[in-house]
DNA sequence: GCAAATTAATGATTTATTCAAG
DNA sequence: CTTGAATAAATCATTAATTTGC
């Protein structure tokens, strides 16, 4: 009720306007990208509702996230990493116009994404149960409820993933090295988060309430 | 750790799964048909979320209905909606092959669907505000907290839209019909909602919370 | 060094497609 | 077959990198 929100134009900027809503969007800390990363490179690149919500929880203790932003995240991993692989099958295909089937070895090439759309077990390594899960912050972490710890090496345990990686995917240049050189959890820059009309994130579905 | 055997597959069900969820959809009632194909043809074809909230107060009068079913009716809808219309577009393009720009009136053709990506006023007639927006419940409805009474001309009334609609399309050929023909608002077959794993709708981004 | 201008990366939204219940 | 649900693809828009001129 109360619906009385404030005025509900400009859906866009109109250019000269200067009372923009500015929706803000959410910008993950390094850590966090370090655990995302860690989950989708241990194979788990739909996770579930319920796993998305304790992913959030997890992401949480590194600065504010909502489950939303947890969600799309892992939508936008997905959908990026499956065009970057056609990419490189097209790029290929062009470039060896016609030498298909060319019978390399299982390391380097593109793997098929696995979904798995319904469920999965849990992250192998980081799995999100109190296991050693620990992120390193370089420095001056407030060492929260969950244990984490500032270290160099646990970060490359966060990669473990148990021997087994759903991708293989060779991309660890795009942001994972700066994040280990100059990472830094004090800046808790929170935005605000109006989020004015986002029309898809709804919590329930199929009747959760019953209603007679 | 525990991979082994955890077949990573099935995307879906497998089809000889006996400890399926069953997940079972929304039928939305009829008057809800009418409620949300009036506020669609009013023009309000992408509701935002608070509407969409309202909105799905609007429909629980009549049946348990969560956020998501209300997001995602909209969405097919108005996919579906946009594929007749190209379907159309084709046929007659492939009917009448090198014709084209012939000056026919306004009346018939298809119009372009205008979306609203980020706001709009409110639905002209049915408005979801408290105005007159009655639906007519065949037979023994409660008459609940919110004024629904039961007649036939109010039906029109709620595609009244207010002189100007949204779009034109004619398809009152659908559903319409049999809802205005077989309604009985009294069976309230009340579904369960398992819903195991919806990895969309989650219901807050952008940081609702501040968290420091 | 710094800030405006430009580009690249990516979070958020919408559309198209697909699957499956009824 | 219709249509609710789910997901992938495409697109939009904002934020971070970066370049550029001073």
């Amino acid at each position: 009720m109360e619906s009385e929100s404030q005025d509900p134009n400009t859906p866009r900027n109109l250019g000269t306007e200067r009372t923009e809503p500015v929706r803000s969007r959410w910008t993950p800390k390094p850590e966090q990208i370090l655990i995302l990363e860690s989950i989708f490179n241990s194979g788990m690149v739909n996770p579930p509702k319920d796993e998305t919500v304790r992913i959030r929880k997890l992401l949480e203790k590194f600065g504010s996230v909502g489950d939303a932003n947890v969600f799309y995240w892992f939508q936008n991993r997905r959908s990026r990493s499956r065009r970057r692989q056609r990419q490189i099958q097209a790029s290929l295909a062009g470039e060896q116009q016609a030498q298909a089937t060319a019978g390399g070895g299982g390391g380097g090439g593109g793997g098929a994404i696995q979904y798995q759309s319904g469920f999965m077990v849990n992250s192998p390594c980081l799995g999100l149960s109190p296991s050693s899960c620990y992120v390193g912050s370089s420095s001056s972490s407030s060492s929260s409820s969950c244990g984490l710890v500032e270290n160099g090496s646990v970060v490359d345990d966060l990669f473990c993933y148990s021997g087994q990686m759903g991708i293989p995917e060779i991309e660890q240049n795009s942001s994972m090295v700066s994040i280990l050189g100059g990472s830094d959890a004090s800046n808790l820059q929170y935005q605000f988060g109006n989020c004015m009309a986002m029309p898809e994130l709804f919590a329930d579905a199929t009747l959760p309430v019953v209603q007679i």
